[in-house]
DNA sequence: TTGAAAGCGCTAACAA
DNA sequence: TTGTTAGCGCTTTCAA
């Protein structure tokens, strides 16, 4: 008598637990997922057994069955990165409530890594997705994917010129533009940039915001050009030489994150430029390293942890949406954004 | 004629493709997995279509049917962490090469979390599961699920006094002793420990590597709770404080992490606390922070990004063996620590 | 080199 | 309250 016990792979399946309780598998299916009543004395024995053998229900079957992956994706360039943890925890908290999952990939900062993990995903099929940090440039591929997945995407972080679909972001022109006002309103004046000039990134919104308030007050703009995104704390620490050949008499510095405004601190610490005094410095993002740094930074908050919720949100309409037959069309919701003004101006 | 086009969720599928170029579903598959000849114009035709129709076969209906999900889980106790990204960037670049995915979910240091997203990632039945940052303490739903998972288990960053299944890590108590080793060798004899007292986590096999040496070199201990992990730059703020009241003449700080002593280093920049003439800092982990704050942080490095090259190919090997039908028996592999001396000693 | 049949583990829909 | 049937989209296996 020849039976499945005899491959290499024997996992326990639903028709397991039924036979054993003396039920058909569809009932066992039916405790699990609670759809509809099942005899009291029944499901305990059912659960007893599915406990006693560590049963865990395969999920892409039943995926493949109700045509329900129970996850959305979530793509994120690093996994270093609080303010994408902030992000990640507010979608979380808001999809745990329904039931769905959220999984994670990270593309490393590499647009092909991008596309890889982004097609990864899909093969999955979850029922949406969303992009951390999009930026946007993407590789055309990934935007074929992504407009042809029939799911709902949404970007975050970043009020892309064409949107694939949805997007919870901030204006990045408006923050760069804001922390100029408030470097004005202190009385700094020659107040410098640094950052990538790299295009296609979140850098080059907050590059014309800062060119655009420049223009406004009256000020003479200088762009300090610090290399390849991400802008990391080294690149702040060298930025500081470069700085003072390029503007030697800046007086403020508006830095395009704050890993790289702390570079760019702590090397004004070591070389005994005193801050704010000798030059202000101001950062983008509050990042935790901001808030217990020496002097502390400068920045401006972008509601990280509340684009996570508002995208959960948005993402939970779109999905039921999406079950009822219908499309929400892409909406465009923008957090706000405020300058914390700390020792570092 | 009614067919499937009618209802509301119209996927594409292979057998779209198929009919679209003339072959049959099968062909489409082998020429989407190249696991045999496909006539080179046939291939090509399947080719354009998959492309111009932007399909993305589903892999969850190849799984069921292969038996090979393609990916590997990784449970990470938080998205903001530069040691477990080095660390996952060394799993993701070894799995890649054989072709296997590897999916990320994240527990926010909850016990009841990890719980959760490891049942989570076992429906859908990955192929293997690491544990970023394992705890020796876990719920005992959670070592039941993964004992009785019949897949791969590798815990990280710990060698548990019992672990599950496989083990990459390197000892917590050496890292601690050869801290205590470097600093009673710069001449530091009142040596105070910084961190949490909590039991069954990495930092109770800190402290005990640190009492060890401690006694060995005749040195009296003192260890300041700084309360819940994970360790943050907050706690080490407030540490200075404590650590004045409760070990004044402390002429070195041994702290559990990087973050943590990177909090204490800002304080005592704050309030004038000269380091290391007054008070010699150590952290540990090698976190960013610590290489360009000033003074740069003296700590101890655990091979982040190695632990995950490590891991990634040792779930090869038990992946292979699993799909022959056999299984590796569980391997405790270590990787080497080193003490790197910086300013802040 | 290609196709047909069967089935992976589950759930929708209907029947009892 | 429970069971039966069919089928989700793919791959395995065997046949042509």
């Amino acid at each position: 008598m020849a039976n499945r016990s005899s491959t290499s792979v024997n996992r326990i399946t639903m028709e397991d637990i039924a036979s054993e309780a003396g039920v058909s598998a569809m009932t066992v299916s039916r405790v699990l997922r609670s759809s509809s009543a099942v005899l009291p004395e029944t499901r305990d024995r059912i659960l007893d057994i599915i406990e006693r053998l560590g049963f865990v229900p395969d999920q892409s079957a039943g995926a493949l069955s109700s045509r329900r992956s129970g996850f959305v994706a979530m793509i994120v360039p690093s996994l270093n990165n609080s303010n994408f943890a902030d992000t990640h925890r507010g979608l979380t908290n808001v999809l745990r409530q329904f039931g769905l999952n959220l999984l994670a990939a990270f593309s490393d900062y590499s647009l092909q890594q991008e596309e890889n993990i982004i097609e990864t995903m899909l093969r999955r099929r979850p029922e949406g997705i969303v992009l951390a940090g999009a930026r946007s440039h993407m590789t055309k591929r990934s935007q074929h994917l992504l407009k042809m997945s029939r799911i709902p995407v949404i970007q975050t972080w970043d009020v892309p010129d064409e949107p694939i679909d949805h997007v919870v972001g901030f204006s990045n022109f408006n923050a760069a533009y804001v922390m100029v006002e408030h470097l004005w309103s202190r009385e700094y004046r020659r107040i410098a940039f640094l950052g990538s000039s790299a295009l296609g990134n979140r850098g080059s919104k907050r590059i014309s915001g800062y060119l655009a308030a420049m223009k406004k007050f009256g000020g003479a703009p200088t762009i300090v050009d610090t290399g390849p995104v991400p802008a990391t704390m080294e690149q702040g620490q060298r930025a500081l030489d470069i700085l003072t050949k390029q503007r030697p008499d800046a007086d403020a510095v508006l830095c395009i994150s704050d890993p790289l405004a702390f570079g760019l601190l702590m090397a004004c610490n070591r070389q005994g430029v005193a801050v704010p005094s000798q030059i202000a410095i101001a950062g983008f993002g509050d990042f935790d390293i901001g808030r217990w740094s020496h002097p502390t930074l400068t920045t401006v908050q972008v509601g990280s942890y509340e684009m996570g919720a508002l995208a959960g949100r948005l993402m939970l309409d779109a999905i039921d949406a999406g079950r009822e037959g219908q499309i929400i069309k892409p909406t465009v919701r923008e957090t706000g954004i405020s300058v914390i003004a700390r020792e570092s101006t």
